[in-house]
DNA sequence: TTCATTAGTTCGGAACATATGAACTATTGA
DNA sequence: TCAATAGTTCATATGTTCCGAACTAATGAA
């Protein structure tokens, strides 16, 4: 039986706003997978996704965090198949922001870097130290 | 009779991440505030701010939104006086982030243009046709 | 000192948002 | 027609945010 299941929502470049933009991107799950989409260069569909820097993510809650990619505008999903292709649309959105996107891809990767150097030194916790000497 | 406040926290910059200052910045409110305080330069006391953007904000939430901020490591608020003083740290998290703020205050004030472009055409709400356009 | 004023913080509960297991829909291939 | 795969939706438990009321802190005047 034919399916006629209605097409996903995705808002016009010009309703992108910078706050949605931004919440979209401030989850730490969110940010990795879309940072992977926009690195990727081609289209991912979310079961590639099932496990995200070293966490299992159950699928009905990724389900909703490409939601939430989708409704702020910065991926465009589109059913091949049983599966879901999600690509980015980061050059429509630099048209609206430019550079914007850039930036945030660039200071993520900053973060992940950071972070591997980190846990390859061992973590011996001196976040509070830090804190300390910084107020 | 002294005072004996503890004085506010404020993180390292190498404790800033890039979730925790997008969350900061996904609100409406608060990307307003700190968009203003980055633009001014100068320093500016939480009262400023008892309306943003043609809204009246309670004192008890905007206190909440300074507190977002500079736990977010945007700004750092030192008491002078009676009243608080807020500045950016922009230059610190562009050390570790660069371009981010800046692309970010940017896609604001471009937003903000674009937003009174709207209202001054007398907002004749297309937000539904475009989306449909666009699927 | 004591009081009033100004500026901001904290508390508590209501309103809102998010995460996830269970049940569902859609597509394909056997 | 059925099983398998990929994702969505729903209900709800858990978390987060907002905001009025009550509080703390500093200052200046009486």
């Amino acid at each position: 039986m034919m399916g006629s299941m209605r097409p996903l929502f995705h808002p016009a470049v010009e309703d992108v706003t910078v706050e949605g933009v931004l919440h979209a991107l401030s989850d730490p799950v969110r940010v990795a997978i879309y940072a992977d989409i926009v690195g990727s260069g081609c289209s991912q569909n979310c079961s590639t996704f099932l496990r995200v820097s070293e966490k299992a993510i159950p699928k009905s809650t990724l389900s909703q965090h490409f939601k939430a990619l989708r409704e702020a505008g910065l991926i465009r999903s589109e059913r091949q198949g049983v599966e879901m292709q999600n690509t980015s649309r980061c050059a429509e959105i630099d048209g609206r922001f430019p550079g914007l996107i850039k930036a945030i891809v660039k200071a993520h990767n900053i973060q992940l870097e950071g972070n591997l150097r980190l846990s390859r030194a061992g973590k011996r916790k001196s976040r509070k130290r830090r804190a300390a000497r910084s107020n």
